[in-house]
DNA sequence: GAGTGGTCTAGACCACCTT
DNA sequence: AGGTGGTCTAGACCACTCA
């Protein structure tokens, strides 16, 4: 080991364990131990790097792999800190953020970004079965659990199943409002999943680093007459999220 | 810009765009144009670094990112390729690995890792509802996709339902052998899904680096009679695959 | 203003893959 | 044997957060 000229400091480590492997791995069992718990600041890079007399660079290689295996997270500039437990969430169901999160203890948060009316493009103009350049309704949000941004997504829906939606608040449930007001619900929905990459305005609204891991969700949600009632966008930290679902196989 | 000592050298980037995200934007733009096509070997480290002017931890910074994106992979100690397209995976149906994946196109395999017959731990008596300690079969798989390793998987199937699996080859379709040699079907599936980072042994046999991201779906399938037929733990790389699911509300 | 993480440099040695 | 990525060092300056 020991890379470059330091001729002092020996002590090598053994060569099959790296030194980041063994932070990460000393790090994660705090962790698992409770030693560090759910929300705790650890200490900091400089902290970690003279303690272990490791480069600065080595001992950021073990936070981000603990980051990937989502034990910890990054307030930007600001610290490393433990993560909390991720949500479940069953995209299958009609049932909207604020309840099941809420179901499992935590606390929702919704933030409208914008609402807008918008042109249908030709993808989105496909998927609604409306013509291009049709009116749709355009709804960015951010959501947070426990006060921590988790996910921007990005909503569609026809107006004309929907008129003046846009001029209701949008900072609590949409599905709810689909429901009450509407009498809209959905009775089928395809979804598509995969990790991803946050970048650009997604990483900046949800205050990651442009290129953090994260899961995109692809909702369209049909109603009983087969028509597209929402067409949805969800970008969530990679960390803040378990996907299960539960189905009858036809 | 411009840490450090260097005085020589300069027509400072601007401050708002970073050196490693114009690489990986540059990169990425030629991989969507088709410059670089699917299965080609980016240059190396070392070229990009010269080409650039910056130094090779900019560059590698820039190849991450565009790793997490899904678009280029490494095969370890020999380069980084452009990455084939994720093949798309719905875990609700029924189907096997061999199928999916042919009928998109693509190239399956599987290699069995190990098989045996192993006591059940106190979750897996649980879930299988059986006595702590009974035997269950326990059997590794790693799969793949044109060549490349995309999966590991753990399943545990229960042998009073399924005698003798064990000494059929598993180098094909378990699906297939399940129903064709018992007749047992799975009616019911649950899953969950979660990015996770592949780790230890699932590395290895993934050839990735400890650490590099992955999802990993956990599967219990039931039969009409409410017991289940297999208890699967798929680790995935994180850029070969795509979810998808297509269900009724219930 | 002190401290934090974010970016960057310019080297080095290593294990492993390729030819 | 030569080239590749993997690990590591020991610095630096920057943008930003927090008290």
């Amino acid at each position: 080991m020991k890379a470059g000229k330091p001729w002092w400091r020996e002590a090598a480590p053994p060569h099959n364990q790296l030194q980041y492997l063994e932070l990460r791995d000393r790090i994660a069992a705090q962790i698992v131990a409770g030693v560090l718990a759910v929300g705790d600041r650890l200490p900091s890079e400089r902290q970690l790097e003279s303690g272990l007399g490791s480069a600065r660079g080595t001992v950021r290689e073990a936070l981000f792999q603990l980051e990937a295996e989502g034990l910890i997270y990054r307030r930007d500039r600001s610290g490393w800190f433990v993560s909390p437990a991720p949500i479940s969430y069953d995209p299958t169901r009609w049932e909207g953020f604020m309840a099941y999160v809420t179901a499992q203890g935590r606390q929702p948060e919704t933030e409208t970004l914008s609402k807008l009316l918008v042109p249908a493009t030709e993808a989105l103009a496909t998927t609604f079965d409306v013509p291009e350049g049709a009116p749709l309704y355009d709804i960015s949000r951010l959501r947070r659990i426990d006060g921590r941004s988790v996910l921007v997504e990005r909503i569609y829906v026809n107006p004309a199943l929907v008129p003046g939606l846009i001029d209701h608040s949008l900072d609590g449930s949409l599905t709810g409002i689909l429901k009450s007001h509407y009498g809209v619900v959905a009775v089928r929905n395809r979804i598509a999943m995969r990790p991803c990459a946050i970048l650009g305005a997604n990483a900046e609204t949800l205050r990651v680093r442009s290129g953090s891991p994260g899961l995109s969700i692809v909702r369209t949600s049909f109603d009983a007459q087969g028509r597209v009632v929402e067409y949805d966008e969800e970008c969530w930290r990679h960390d803040a999220v378990t996907i299960s679902v539960d189905t009858k196989i036809s």
